[in-house]
DNA sequence: TTTAGGG
DNA sequence: CCCTAAA
């Protein structure tokens, strides 16, 4: 069966970029939506609400709410194959909107797939995770937005241009893999820390690989967008009009679709509701969870992607069926993460080096980013966070799941320990301050001699009694339990500390909730809840979880819960022309045979989308002109909406007793109101 | 599943 | 775009 067939992924590390001071997003968002609904959570958010609430608890006076305003930014995750032999190593993070991310990602080792296609990865890295800056009113906490966008690997070479690029193997190893690249990401567990992994299609093409994740900021506006994304952002070709019947078909070019399309699995005659769809009102849900009221004051957040959906939940049906059912998590977990996992642990916190960092230590422990803080004359301290490590974790994947949903699951599993199992330590040349109730003027926070002496890391909030991260096939003996790390610290600033942290195990929820038929999101969930035999096979627990079932209700994250919004594309003059068409013949109650008609192979519109952009474009004709946003549709079609729009209103009420709509449309129609207008008035 | 509307 | 009540 394929679809038992897994890629495994495990990470040591995650870094991500600095937090440029971003521009405002572009996009603006009304009043009425900056509410609680509308914060989504990105990775950022979290941290900045973990380092606000750091600050408020060792805050004595609070300060004016006074916002600068909020930067948005955005994160997306990349994925970067490349070839070891040539060592090509792109400046990932260079060219990105506004020139300020981050030095870049972390670099993990060789690909390699074992025996049983179970392809493994493993990146053996540290992470980081970009740049904060704080004052000493967590009001002012900068505000992100994530908008994580996913490229296919087929998608071209020209990811220069890219904010979040997928880098593909260079051609010399595509060709001797005989391959596409999707299937080449392998990766093989660093040695030492677990031995689940075995060889890789990639051995057998001679090559190593590397494997790349990152996290890149992306834009959110989407005029940017078409400039910094061209090749998923092409303006729509006039030319790719076809005509068919009576209707204009619409024959759109988009990567993701094109993705799925590659897989001869996709079901594109009818509209249909992707399952990304679906999982946005997971991630409301989440928000609205108990978990996000604690960081009020992050709300602002976006998370957008553009889904590579494995292919079989492109059908129609099962799309459609998943869909429906909304009270049911099983089925709405398994939609995206079925016979997908994620482990994490702590890991100790990966050896290697921070890569933006220049050097490395002696023992190859490099020293990483650290935070920073500047005390201003009024008595504010500004803190600047360079970075975060992030614990190791690995993931697992069907080896037929898409660069899309890999890059998901990285992100959820990122956001998982994150999130949830994570707090924030604030050490002062190398002593971590244990008393949150100190104020930052008694901790000497607040005196610029201690400028450089701060950091900040990242600890597992829970300590577990010993728990045993055996991530591995099922034979493979488990690695030691020993709580014991290596002496690298998990703080931001190098070798100041060697505290010892309780490892703590997480599991991604995929497969996990397999089995799981009762799993609302209630906040007694435990991730102890979400272990299922599945799971079991690829981690092995501790006899006694009972250390697990204690772990705080804020820890209980479901890193399932954690999927965006679709992305946003705008309709184009063409596709507005042929919505126009359609709708003049077929008029504003089917939108379904006006989807079939003009936009049958436009996947991503459904009848919903093109009864939407009616609804917006009807409202655009009837304001002025300036008051237009986005690219200006010509005045003659918004005429035309205007005709179709007024025809078919009163048409409707008219067709009751009369006539079927016989073909005609609106024109056709209006011609003939008009003749019945002025005989009626004869 | 579609439609219709509010958010 | 999302969410959903209704049909």
């Amino acid at each position: 069966m394929v679809l038992k067939r897994r890629v495994n992924y495990g990470f040591t590390g995650f870094q991500v970029p600095v937090i440029p001071r971003a521009p405002r997003s572009a996009r603006r968002r009304s009043p009425l939506k900056n509410s609680v609904e509308d914060g989504e959570a990105c990775a950022f958010e979290i941290l900045a609400s973990l380092a606000g609430k750091l600050l408020q608890e060792s805050e004595s006076s609070a300060c004016s709410n006074a916002s600068e305003g909020n930067h948005h930014c955005s994160f997306s995750q990349g994925i970067i194959v490349q070839d070891r032999k040539n060592e090509v190593k792109p400046s990932i993070t260079e060219g990105v909107h506004q020139g300020s991310c981050t030095e870049s990602i972390f670099t993990t080792n060789v690909a390699s797939k074992n025996n049983d296609q179970k392809p493994l990865l493993h990146a053996k890295t540290d992470c980081s995770l970009g740049h904060i800056s704080v004052n000493n009113n967590s009001d002012n906490l900068e505000k992100a937005k994530a908008n994580v966008k996913t490229e296919t690997v087929e998608s071209d070479n020209k990811y220069g241009s890219y904010t979040n690029r997928l880098v593909k193997a260079p051609e010399n190893f595509r060709k001797s893999c005989n391959r596409k690249v999707k299937k080449g990401f392998r990766l093989e567990q660093e040695a030492g820390v677990s031995n689940y992994h075995r060889s890789t299609s990639a051995d057998k093409c001679g090559l190593k690989d590397r494997l790349e994740l990152y996290m890149s900021p992306a834009l959110v506006d989407s005029k940017v967008n078409v400039k910094k994304y061209p090749l998923h952002r092409k303006p729509f070709p006039t030319d790719s009009f076809t005509k068919r019947g009576n209707g204009i078909k619409l024959d759109f070019r988009d990567d993701d679709e094109n993705f799925i399309r590659y897989t001869k699995v996709c079901a594109k005659s009818k509209a249909f509701r992707s399952p990304r769809r679906i999982a946005h009102r997971r991630i409301k849900n989440l928000l609205s969870s108990k978990y996000w009221k604690v960081a009020p004051k992050l709300k602002d957040c976006e998370l957008s992607r553009s889904d590579l959906e494995v292919p079989l939940y492109r059908k129609r049906k099962t799309s459609h069926g998943f869909d429906r059912s909304h009270h049911s998590n099983v089925v709405k977990r398994r939609r995206f993460f079925d016979r997908v996992s994620a482990v994490i642990s702590d890991g100790g916190f990966s050896s290697e080096s921070v890569s933006n960092s220049p050097e490395k230590g002696a023992n190859g422990h490099k020293p990483s980013s650290s935070a920073k803080m500047h005390v201003t004359e009024d008595s504010h301290v500004k803190f600047s966070i360079k970075s975060f490590r992030i614990p190791e974790l690995y993931i697992e994947v069907p080896e037929t799941a898409t660069v899309g949903s890999l890059k998901r699951t990285v992100m959820e599993a990122v956001m998982g320990i994150i999130g949830g199992g994570m707090h924030v330590g604030v050490l002062l040349q190398g002593e971590e301050i244990g008393d949150d109730n100190r104020t930052l003027e008694q901790t000497g926070l607040s005196c610029n001699e201690n400028l450089d002496s701060l950091s900040f890391m990242l600890e597992p909030s829970s300590l577990l009694a010993s728990p045993i991260s055996c991530v591995g096939d099922p034979s493979s003996q488990c690695e030691t339990s020993e709580p014991i790390r290596s002496p690298e610290t998990p703080a931001l600033d190098s070798g100041i500390t060697d505290i010892i942290r309780d490892s703590y195990l997480l599991t991604n929820q995929g497969n996990l909730v397999e089995n799981n038929h009762d799993s609302t999101s209630s906040p007694i969930d435990t991730i102890v809840d979400e272990i299922t035999p599945d799971s079991r096979a690829i981690v092995a627990l501790p006899a006694s979880n009972e250390a697990l079932a204690v772990v705080p209700v804020s820890q209980k994250i479901k890193r399932s819960e954690f999927v965006q919004r679709r992305t946003r594309r705008p309709f184009s003059v063409s596709e507005v022309e042929a919505l126009v068409h359609a709708v003049e013949e077929l008029g504003t109650g089917r939108w379904r045979d006006v989807k079939l008609r003009a936009f049958d192979n436009a996947d991503h519109r459904t009848y919903v989308d093109l009864k939407d952009k009616w609804k917006t474009l009807v409202h655009t004709a009837k304001i002025s002109p300036q008051q237009r946003r986005g690219e200006p549709v010509p005045q003659e079609l918004l005429d035309r909406v205007l005709g179709a729009h007024a025809y078919w209103s009163q048409h409707q009420i008219k067709q009751h007793g009369k006539h079927q709509c016989g073909t005609g449309g609106a024109l056709k129609m209006i011609t003939e109101a008009s003749v019945e207008r002025m005989s009626s008035q004869v």
